[in-house]
DNA sequence: GTCTATAACCTGATAGAC
DNA sequence: GTCTATCAGGTTATAGAC
């Protein structure tokens, strides 16, 4: 026989609209961009998987571009946060010397793998990230070099103190390709399961990485990438 | 004084309008999707801008989808159908010994950014092309798929022979960098004076590569990344 | 083959009731 | 703060005249 304990009533449920449905329209834009895109999601399309009015976007974000921002924002900034507090640990650790190719690396690629999949993050925004560098949107591309400028400045010296007789153009074009191996890495990693490009090559579920053996992957490419001998005239095929 | 030679009244320039529509309407979408994205860019603007009937398009592509495929297609099948070409020319003065990695990227890469920039095409594919693997569409997926299979699966038994030792999942893994690294680079290159990300690390106009330059700097990166040191336990920071 | 006209619906944004 | 109602315009696709 079910016996219930005499119980107060519950406590009504406060309702904190404003904050609840905030956040709910930021989780939901994250996955249907995720999904679909940006473009391929429309505002209605996230307030009513988001069960919320069609007006809340405007009335939170001020419309469909405040809400890109934020969904963005609210994981960029604490991301290139700690890219730079890791930096700094590295920059004591080494002491007057330069801070060796592979911290750096470490502390620009680590967070991006762990720390954005912490406190209940899914790892959609891994592959909106993936994307985020070729968004077409140009006030999007505006916004985004805004977030990303300190930690690229902050970073630059030292990889170049890291790389001493590489030639500046050189290490810029270096720098973009980690960029490109790093985000389009997230992005097949963060739908390993569903990426019809990575089952094309015949390569199975073994190939599964925990981050950890990611984030050790993309150093070690990377290391030996920007370390490549560079020679005005290399020995290519002819 | 001007005297016109007598001549015949010019032929009456045939009106080949299917194939010529069909090509302004190629063009106009590989630019505008170029620029905008394709969820971007409605078929009304494609029309619009090709000077063409909002019904071309159903017409001679049944609708936006064969469009977008067409536009990949037309540029994709010639690319991959190249990088066979100059794979077996590597197979071939290779003789009996592995390709050399050098020599199996060269044929893989050269072709990405020469052979589309050749015939009067634009870079516009490019732009295109770099954000290709990202695409959210799984249509568009699973067309792209078809189209990279057989270069995928013939480059893949190369890149093991090249590089031994090297254990199947961690090749898997360096050869989707490699591709990142090739797309995203494509993207930028391709719009390096309008990229804000390029001009954010301070690097100005003197880091702008020529195609050759490009290509070699891919290599020289890709084939140093492939070849990076395994170990189960590599020297990381703690 | 090309065009107009239109169907049927979706888009982001907002004014104003509650 | 949240909702409904609505605006003005855009979306792909198609039927049918020429």
């Amino acid at each position: 026989m079910l016996t219930l304990p005499a119980k107060s009533a519950p406590a009504a449920v406060a309702k904190v609209p404003s904050a609840v449905t905030r956040l709910t329209l930021l989780d939901t834009a994250e996955r249907l961009f995720a999904e679909r895109g940006i473009d391929g999601t429309s505002v209605r399309d996230i307030t009513k998987a988001a069960a919320a009015n069609v007006s809340a976007v405007n009335y939170h974000f001020g419309g469909k571009d405040g809400l890109v921002e934020a969904v963005f924002f609210r994981r960029l900034a604490p991301l290139n946060d700690r890219r730079l507090t890791r930096l700094e640990a590295a920059i004591k650790h080494a002491g007057a010397s330069p801070v060796p190719l592979e911290d750096i690396l470490d502390a620009f690629i680590r967070p991006s793998v762990d720390e954005l999949r912490t406190g209940g993050y899914t790892n959609h925004f891994l592959r909106l990230m993936g994307r985020c560098l070729q968004e077409p949107n140009p006030k999007l591309e505006t916004f985004l070099v805004g977030v990303f400028a300190e930690v690229v400045g902050t970073f630059n010296p030292h990889f170049v103190r890291a790389l001493p007789g590489l030639p500046t153009g050189e290490l810029f074009w270096r720098t973009s390709f980690m960029f490109g191996t790093l985000h389009h890495a997230l992005y097949t990693w963060s739908r390993f399961e569903t990426c019809q490009f990575a089952s094309m090559s015949g390569m199975p579920q073994t190939t599964r990485l925990t981050g950890e053996q990611l984030v050790r992957s993309l150093i070690r490419y990377a290391a030996a990438g920007m370390r490549a001998p560079f020679g005005s005239e290399d020995p290519l095929p002819s």
